[in-house]
DNA sequence: ACCCAGGATGGTG
DNA sequence: CACCATCATGGG
C-alpha cells in the first residue's frame, strides 16, 4: 500500500469521463484499475491517493498510467476566466487526468465506441475480456491481437458489438503477427498529422476515433476529438469558433473538461 | 414506434 | 466537394 498527496485528481471523475471502459467500482468508493498485466485498487482520502501496490510498482507503472507528473494545476490556471463555458467545465472536471492507457486496448475500445453509448461500450469491453482475456493473477488482462480470433466476427457480434464486429475482426487480422509492433514503431516516428493518417488507414477508424486513439492511446494532448457531444457544445457556446490557438499543447485536456461537463 | 449513442462507410448529386 | 442512407443494439 502506498499513499501519496495529489491535487487535481478525482478517481470518480476519471472513471466517468468516457476515456476508459475497464475500471470497476469496488463499493466503498475505491476502484479496481487494470492496466496491461497489472491490477491495482485505488481510493482517495482527502488529499491522499492510496494505491494497493508497492513503492516500486507505483514508480514503474501507476505514476505514468495516472499521469501524476503532469501539472494540471497550471493547465487549469491557463483557462480564460472570461470564457464562462470552459471555466465552468474545468471547475466541474478539475480532477480529470488523461490516462496513459495501452494503445491496443484504446484502439479496440474506441473502434467499438462509434455510434454507441458508454454503458454498452463498457459491457462489450467487459465481455471481450471475459471471453478472451488472459488470466493474470486475480483478473483477466485485455487480450492482445494474437489472443483474439481474427475470424470470429460472429463471436464479436454475440457480445454486443453489432456491425462493429466486422471492423474488429479486420483490425485483429491486420495487427496480429507483429502488426501491432510495426504500427507502434511507425507511430513513434510520426508527427501528429501523420499519426492520425496512419490510424485512419484502418477500416472502421475515421477521424474522430483516430483522434481519440491519439489522445488516449498515445497521450498526444493536442488532439481535440469532435463527437456529436462536442459538436453540440461548440455550436451552442462558440458560434465564432473555439480558441484553439490559446490552448495549444493541451487541447485534449480542455476537450475532456468540455466533454465531461456536458455528459 | 421513434430517437439517440464519444461515427464510419459507400454511394450519389 | 457535400450530402445521405445504412450499419446493430440497447436505453430513453
Amino acid at each position: 500500500m502506498v499513499r501519496l498527496p495529489v491535487s487535481c485528481l478525482d478517481l470518480d471523475q476519471i472513471a466517468r469521463s468516457g476515456q476508459c471502459f475497464t475500471w470497476e467500482p469496488v463499493g466503498d468508493g475505491g476502484w479496481r484499475i487494470p492496466h496491461r498485466d497489472r491490477l491495482v485498487t485505488a481510493r482517495q482520502e482527502g488529499d491522499s491517493l492510496l494505491l494497493s501496490c508497492s513503492e516500486a510498482e507505483l514508480e514503474d507503472t501507476w505514476r505514468a498510467y495516472l499521469d501524476l507528473d503532469t501539472d494540471y494545476a497550471a493547465i487549469l490556471a491557463s483557462i480564460d476566466p472570461a470564457d464562462p463555458c470552459l471555466s465552468r467545465a474545468a471547475e466541474r472536471g478539475r480532477g480529470i487526468r488523461i490516462l496513459r492507457q495501452d494503445l491496443w486496448e484504446v484502439m479496440v475500445c474506441f473502434l467499438i465506441s462509434q455510434n454507441n453509448n458508454i454503458a454498452r461500450i463498457t459491457r462489450s469491453v467487459a465481455a471481450l475480456r471475459a471471453a478472451y482475456g488472459r488470466p493474470a493473477g486475480a483478473f483477466r488482462a485485455f487480450p492482445r491481437p494474437d489472443e483474439l480470433p481474427a475470424a470470429s466476427e460472429a463471436g464479436f457480434r454475440a457480445m454486443g458489438l453489432g456491425y462493429r464486429a466486422g471492423y474488429l475482426a479486420r483490425l485483429v487480422k491486420a495487427l496480429s503477427g507483429g502488426g501491432l509492433g510495426r504500427l507502434e514503431e511507425a507511430l513513434s516516428a510520426a508527427d501528429d498529422q501523420e499519426a492520425e493518417a496512419l490510424l485512419m488507414g484502418f477500416h472502421g477508424i475515421g477521424r474522430k476515433v483516430a483522434d481519440c486513439i491519439c489522445l488516449f492511446g498515445l497521450h498526444r494532448t493536442d488532439f481535440f476529438p469532435v463527437d456529436t457531444h462536442i459538436r453540440q457544445v461548440l455550436s451552442a457556446h462558440y458560434p465564432q469558433g473555439f480558441p484553439f490557438d490559446r490552448y495549444q499543447g493541451h487541447l485534449g485536456i480542455v476537450q475532456q473538461y468540455l466533454f465531461y461537463s456536458d455528459l
